[in-house]
DNA sequence: AAATTCTTGCAACTGAGTTGCACTCTGATA
DNA sequence: TATCAGAGTGCAACTCAGTTGCAAGAATTT
């Protein structure tokens, strides 16, 4: 998926205030074409910019509470954050990786029609419905 | 689910020297009907034996490399144990509860023929699927 | 300008999971 | 029988991600 159309108007969603770091950290999350865990968003901000992690981890906090990102379960124990954008990115399967762990986007996987198909279970009927694909990413794949 | 029907016989897949502590642990996954944290498994041996956290870990360790069991993404951040066992549990999808987090097997959803319908996918072709449901369980829905 | 509120950084803390090392037990070998 | 080797376990100390408390700064309100 390319650089998304998403645009700073999502931060006015929760009436909070813009800052530098907010806006740092939202950008991050947006440019990129995977779901991204807190250690790889603070490291591709502390390259260009000074951010403390408690900084980072409030706004995180803060973007979630607000509907601006979603935590997405990785790999056992890993946490992914992606941009909830209805009007550019409806909701959506994702892919992880079993080797590096990367959570990538799946916009392409027909969640809807697949919803129909699947019959009502007494545990999950009118419960939003999340599809993942564990497999190999091409990258690890390439490196055997 | 009710109480399984795999047994210690699992526990010579590997070959392994199947003492006190480990039937232990695997008894307490065996027995439950959902998939288990460390701590919850280690607060349940705790009750009545004696036993180091550090031993614990390196036992789920060594049945996650002898695929005794297997682990499973819950709620982001947390790390679910379940019991592997092809005979009598084959591949199954999982709800994760919203709000509890507990993460209950769904065996009576149809994965294969779900595999079926779903196009294959230039990432994910020839690979594992997993699918996972999100919701709120009976359990947290009654406490509304 | 003073008061209030929000944002941030720093330091200290917490809790899950890991590592190093010593003790114990068991089974094999001399 | 003695002892040797290897596996399993517990304890203490450690690491690392994430959190909390608090104080300094910036912005906003009165």
């Amino acid at each position: 998926m390319k650089k998304r159309s998403c645009n700073h108007e999502l931060l006015k969603k929760g009436g909070i205030e813009l800052t530098a770091h907010r806006k740092r950290v939202f950008d991050v999350i947006a440019e990129s074409s995977k779901a991204l865990t807190p250690k790889v968003i603070f490291n591709q901000i502390r390259q260009n910019d000074a951010m403390d992690k408690v900084t980072l981890y409030r706004i995180l906090d803060l973007f979630v509470s607000k509907k601006i990102v979603r935590r997405i379960a990785g790999q056992p124990g890993q946490i992914h954050y992606e941009i909830v954008c209805e009007a550019h990115r409806p909701l959506h399967s994702h892919f992880v990786c079993r080797k590096c762990g990367d959570v990538e986007c799946l916009e392409d996987l027909p969640v809807k029609e697949l919803k129909a198909k699947i019959k009502p279970h007494k545990r999950w009927q009118d419960n939003e419905i999340e599809i993942k694909l564990e497999g190999i990413c091409f990258e690890c794949k390439k490196e055997n």
